[in-house]
DNA sequence: TGACTCATGTCAACATTCTGACATAGAGTC
DNA sequence: GACTCTATGTCAGAATGTTGACATGAGTCA
């Protein structure tokens, strides 16, 4: 098939992941500019609607940025009266986030935009289809971070 | 399962997709790093090594960059004397680009790390699971790609 | 108690990438 | 030829994200 110490890119799992992935943030912001919104925007109002109280940090892992950029983000946020952060912590220094009804009522429509890629990106899928490739990435995740601390 | 018009995100192939991209990505810098390399310096390379001649904006789309990206590291390969570029265009304004010796050289080591950590990846997988891997994900590409005429 | 480790929030500087814009070159059409 | 359309290379500005660094708070252990 190939040679075994070499990359061919357009059977390379690793290129389609990264083609997979382009596609879907493009998809994903094409829906969400006429709203006002980028992907890490969404993503941070996901996250609190579906775990409330979570800090800069927790939502930084969840959007797969570093906390220096969620923060950034968050003080947006909170200016545009999308979310309401703590005053000071209740323990640690983390500072738990919430959603504001504003925050709730943007990401109700957002999160149907997304929703509808999601099922426009899967719509030649089976069930069973769609249950494995979740399986396989969720596999594949597991084995990248092994042996690998970063990430 | 789920309410039809909503994410959840631990079982949404989409926040799987963005995971396992943020993974791969985090280990191939991790071994690209120590080469002084980044992905998409290497990205550049690979497709330069299977298809000489390509111009800045095919190697752009290739590497799911900006053309405007791809130009700035290309003046910085070119700098570095990895790749040369044709000083003017024989047909059109496309500037073929080629690889150098060294460019060659630098890229057999790179290939031969980034391949590794794609042989990790996908360490547990059997040979029809990585096949199928393969094939829902250019199905997934095809159906976002379909309807939609950004990307 | 004190030292150590770890996670967090935050500041600063830097790197990377993108958006917007413009001029140029070829193909197709009238 | 003149027009339109598309694709390309390039410039400038801005947004976005990252790395590096530091201080704080909590837990662990000697």
């Amino acid at each position: 098939m190939q040679s075994p110490d070499r990359v061919h890119l357009p059977t390379s799992v690793g290129y389609l992941l990264k083609e997979a992935a382009s596609a879907l943030r493009s998809a994903m912001e094409a829906v969400l500019r006429p709203l006002g919104m980028n992907v890490t925007h969404y993503s941070c109002l996901e996250l609190l609607a579906q775990r409330p109280g979570l800090s800069n940090s927790e939502l930084a892992r969840g959007a797969f940025v570093t906390r220096q950029s969620m923060n950034v983000l968050l003080v947006a946020l909170e200016r545009d009266g999308l979310v309401s952060r703590a005053e000071h912590a209740s323990s640690g220094r983390a500072l738990p986030t919430e959603l504001t009804p504003k925050g709730r009522r943007q990401l109700a429509t957002a999160s149907a935009a997304v929703w509808a890629v999601e099922v426009r990106m899967t719509a030649s899928f089976s069930d069973a289809e769609r249950a494995g490739l979740g399986d396989l990435l969720s596999r594949a995740v597991s084995s990248l971070r092994a042996e690998d601390p970063a990430a």
